[in-house]
RNA sequence: GGUCCAUUCGUCUAGGGGUAAGGACGUUAGAUUUUCAUUCUAGAAACAGGGGUUCGAUUCCCCUAUGGACUACCA
């Protein structure tokens, strides 16, 4: 039978967490516990260049929001520890080395300026079989010239050695079969001159000392997936290797091409999980979380981008996610993002969610605009409103009045037709007002129109002031429901507030 | 340029040799709501093109076109 399913998610800790990223783990960890088996976060830090402070601890971060617990991780420790690539860096240097002993692999000293210059005079330059032997290796030097180099540590890269005329095919479980001419690829650095792996490297001997069963990875990586079966042969692992699944791209959703964050903040939209401020220049890119999306919405939406489950269903927990994935109804082609189709899936949650259940994310956002809410009225506010909000944040607008004065008014909509005739209207309504408390909203309503009669006027023309009055612009439930939830006093309170704003 | 991957409404997709090509988002029109949103009803909207195979192709095969990815001591 089929060992344990071990997955991971190998990030690189370079900046935000993109969208396509968080799909990739989605689609690990849907994977690993349908089939009950492992969830791996593994970091790649090969690259010194490109460390970025505090990235790391964000996507964690990412994670941990969006409810994927990993069962081994650099903090979670686990049995194939350490699982950041750096911290794991003398092992790959014993393979690389194995592999030039035994012929796969070779130390190259060209220099960087020495390989520019190659690429400017030769037209598609490929460090491959086609010109290796014009470089400075220990495959067109003499013996004594590369010990010698050696010797004299001379900084040198290790690249494989790539056949030529060779067919590499084999089983992605989305696309089936795949066949490449290995040929075609050049002789891609393993061990760069810092001693550090290169991704090609680091991931195939990872994966296999960590024994892992299903390799996910964006599509992007299919074209240098015959290096990595290259060398999963010439380690002589290729029994262990992973099942490869290369999953389609998200695409922008005008033009063409990779999603970036560049798009995000060209089409307005967030394109990170959460939102994240890069340290160097301290610009903050805004993400999902931020602009109040519940990380149920953002998973669901991400795991229909790509993949259905066979019916019209469109709106799955992650426990029915679990329940239904299925490889083979990922499909292959990329998917442009669509924004609008994002915020219907936040708003079906939240409709769908008790009020329980939203309460502590609403306070949470109430409380970053200064506005705090009694537990027990917030529930009803929240049962109230839910359905006419699309984000999380929406709530302070639709929800807000209901605990705070309104900051401003839609005068335009009632001044031009102010007269002291409703002024003298609402003095009078905030007399009943004075001993309503025992109605319901439905007789609070009935007196309210009964005494535009009396004062002939049309109730349209004091209904619509009065909401404004109380919530400050034109939307929100019944105004007669609202004015029970928010108390009579302050409903007069209100009243006399607006007053003499409408009059001014 | 080369290699690989892909191609059903504007978008996400279902389907699969004979269908009215289904759903959802968005959009349009209407109903409800004396606000706004929700909700409801109805509508417009797609098999890239050309060859085969076949009694019959949107579905299978080939070619073309288009799009995308990759082509670093980055992942």
């Amino acid at each position: 039978m089929m060992d344990k399913v071990r997955v991971r998610f190998a990030p690189s800790p370079t900046g935000g967490l993109h969208l396509g990223g968080v799909r990739t783990v989605l689609f690990n960890y849907l994977f690993a516990k349908k089939h009950g088996g492992k969830f791996i976060l593994r970091i790649e830090d090969t690259d010194q260049n490109r460390f970025v402070e505090g990235a790391e601890k964000y996507i964690l971060d990412c994670l941990d929001w969006c409810g994927f617990k990993p069962d081994e991780s650099p903090v979670a420790g686990g049995p194939y520890a350490p699982y950041r690539q750096s911290e794991r860096k003398p092992m790959y240097r014993e393979y690389a080395e194995r592999l030039v002993k035994e012929g796969y692999a070779y130390y190259a000293f060209d220099t960087s300026a020495e390989l520019d210059a190659k690429r400017k005079e030769i037209n598609n330059f490929q460090y491959g079989h086609a010109h290796r032997m014009d470089m400075k290796n220990s495959i067109s030097l003499p013996e004594d010239e590369v010990q010698r180099l050696l010797a004299a540590e001379t900084p040198y890269v290790i690249r494989i050695k790539i056949p030529e005329g060779e067919t590499i095919s084999f089983i992605d479980l989305i696309r089936g079969e795949v066949s490449f001419e290995a040929g075609l690829s050049d002789d891609k650095v393993l061990l760069k001159a810092d001693g550090m792996p290169t991704y090609h490297l680091a991931v195939v001997v990872d994966d296999y000392l960590m024994k892992i069963t299903h390799a996910f990875r964006g599509e992007e990586w299919l074209p240098s997936a015959p290096v990595h079966l290259l060398l999963w042969r010439y380690l002589g692992w290729e029994d262990d290797m992973p099942k490869w699944v290369h999953l389609p791209l998200i695409l922008k959703p005008d033009g063409h091409g990779k999603l970036s964050k560049r798009d995000g903040a060209r089409l307005g939209f967030p394109v990170y999980a959460m939102s994240w401020t890069d340290p160097a220049t301290g610009e903050v890119t805004p993400g999902f979380r931020e602009l109040g999306f519940m990380p149920e919405a953002f998973i669901n939406m991400l795991a229909m981008l790509g993949w259905n489950d066979g019916t019209e269903n469109e709106l799955f927990s992650i426990e029915e996610l679990i329940d239904k994935f299925s490889l083979d109804r990922v499909s292959k082609a990329g998917a442009k993002f669509d924004f609008e189709k994002a915020k219907w899936y936040s708003a079906e949650w939240i409709k769908k969610t008790a009020a329980k259940q939203l309460a502590p994310a609403v306070n949470e956002v109430f409380k970053k605009n200064g506005i705090t809410a009694e537990p027990i009225k917030l529930l009803a506010v929240i049962d109230m409103i839910k359905d006419r909000c699309t984000v999380m944040t929406d709530f302070v607008q639709q929800a807000g009045y209901f605990f705070k004065i309104p900051s401003e008014y839609d005068l335009n909509s009632v001044k031009p037709k102010w007269t002291e005739q409703k002024e003298e209207f609402f003095h009078s309504f905030s007399e009943i007002l004075l001993g309503s408390a025992a109605l319901t909203s439905a007789e609070l309503e009935a007196q309210f129109k009964e005494l535009a009669q009396e004062k002939s006027l049309k109730v349209g023309d004091v209904m619509l002031p009065y909401r404004i009055m109380l919530v400050g612009g034109k939307y929100g439930p019944a105004v007669f429901d609202i004015t029970k939830v928010l108390g009579e006093k302050e409903a007069i309170l209100r009243i006399g507030i607006a007053l003499e704003l409408f009059r001014a």
